[in-house]
DNA sequence: AACGAACTGGTACTCGGTACCGTACTCCCG
DNA sequence: CGGGAGTACGGTACCGAGTACCAGTTCGTT
């Protein structure tokens, strides 16, 4: 009597009927395409009734994107046990994006038709772009807790959480466009796309070296010493020095 | 007889029409909130049909949204100016993100709601998306041209537009907050926010030290070298004596 | 006066999404 | 074996955004 739809905000849930929306879903997507394609469309090539489209799926394009709250969830949980100290800081985000990288290899060629179809419908562009937003959000408190809530680091966050997913979507798009890359090739390239990211890790990383830029003392983190190739060792170690010695600090190179 | 609807893909239209509309539109938001007003009800209260207003916007989101696609253009068009110089780069990015910034500043307390309006509605909130996507879009075009098209660089010139437009926009809301920050402090903000993004423009900041972290090497930049605070200065000299001479590298630190 | 362009209102339609109702099936407990 | 209770499903009705189309009005021009 009473109806007891399960759990309306979640789509998660697995049955031979969402399978068959799915696969009905994405045959007449490559044959009519996205908006040609009506959710009655499906539901009556899958053999179900519309209602159950819409019980199986929040909406028509969550049929493409399923299980990205699951992933993100997942992300969340992982980012959660980042620290203050630097090193676990950059271990974590390194592999909480390696995280969702595997996911998405594992998806194989599902991914690579999804990609297709976002890259071609306006509702989807947007869809993603939500998904990465949120992606953003996720990485950007995480690294909030660790830079602080002053003004300036408050940005300093900002930045590297969308330097982050910005290199990682750029790795991953590149595997998904095919060219020939494999899944080993494109796990390296994340990391050394995310090396090039984490290196702006370290506090201030503009206000070294030069007069007349500060930058901002104490946190127990460290400090960064941009050097010009092809000057010998000796004459670079001066220079270092007085570097140091005029913001008053010593440090030793950090193992990254 | 025959029907010439003008220029169905653009909803620039002065008349007094299209303002009457978006007063009854925003009255109406700010009663009901935005999705409890449908486009009927603004039509009846701007006291035209609700064929007039698809006429006048394109959408219910447009009304929120008026003259976004002017100033996109105006930011492609000032783009386009950019040459493949550092520094010509540099200023011209930084002009255009300050183009753009003036825009949101001159309109006062009418972006001040739009921007209230964004952070309530899910809609609008992928409409504001999509918009930044589409500066980001602008901003990595005119970098490519100047990084090149190699794979690193190309990453370098999407890392650099992520960072403009997030540096952009986070100063940006912060005056649209209401903090107290005055239309000049928000300029001056914006310089110093991009002053420290546009210093990643030099060419592959990102090999750093480290054993097992070889880093790309070549390309004729500057190596980074992470210090921790704390020890004294010579034993941080020789740790990065070691690190230089591991590497075979050899430098000064770069005044930036 | 005639004519056409521009603007407008109204009607009808499509489609995504929601709410609700009734029903068939299954499982479980007495 | 029989009867609730929960669950999955189909069907219907409805709302609102957006589109297509038609018809009336005004205004300027010849």
């Amino acid at each position: 009597m009473t109806p007891t739809d399960p759990d309306p905000t979640s789509d998660v849930g697995t049955g031979p009927v969402r399978d068959r929306l799915r696969a009905a879903a994405f045959a007449l997507f490559a044959e009519r395409g996205f908006d040609a394609t009506t959710v009655g469309d499906i539901a009556e090539h899958a053999g179900v009734g519309r209602s159950t489209f819409f019980r199986a799926f929040r909406s028509k394009e969550d049929v493409v994107f399923p299980d990205h709250d699951a992933l993100l969830e997942r992300v969340v949980a992982r980012l959660a046990t980042v620290t203050p100290a630097e090193d676990a800081t950059a271990v974590g985000v390194h592999e909480t994006s390696r995280l969702v990288l595997d996911h998405y290899l594992a998806e194989g060629e599902v991914a690579r038709t999804r990609y297709r179809l976002t890259r071609t419908v306006p509702a989807l562009r947007d869809r993603e772009r939500a998904g990465t937003a949120a992606y953003q959000r996720a990485f950007r408190e995480a690294l909030r807790r660790w830079t602080g809530e002053t003004p300036g680091e408050d940005l300093r966050a900002e930045l590297l959480a969308v330097m982050v997913t910005t290199a990682h979507n750029h790795v991953l798009r590149r595997w998904l466009r095919d060219d020939g890359r494999s899944a080993q090739q494109t796990r390296d390239d994340l990391d050394e796309a995310l090396r090039r990211v984490l290196a702006h890790l370290a506090p201030e990383p503009a206000a070294t070296g030069g007069p007349g830029s500060p930058g901002s003392p104490g946190s127990p983190g460290s400090t960064v010493v941009v050097l010009q190739t092809g000057l010998p060792v000796d004459d670079a170690l001066d220079r270092v020095r007085a570097a140091l010695v005029d913001r008053g600090e010593g440090g030793g190179p950090a193992a990254r």
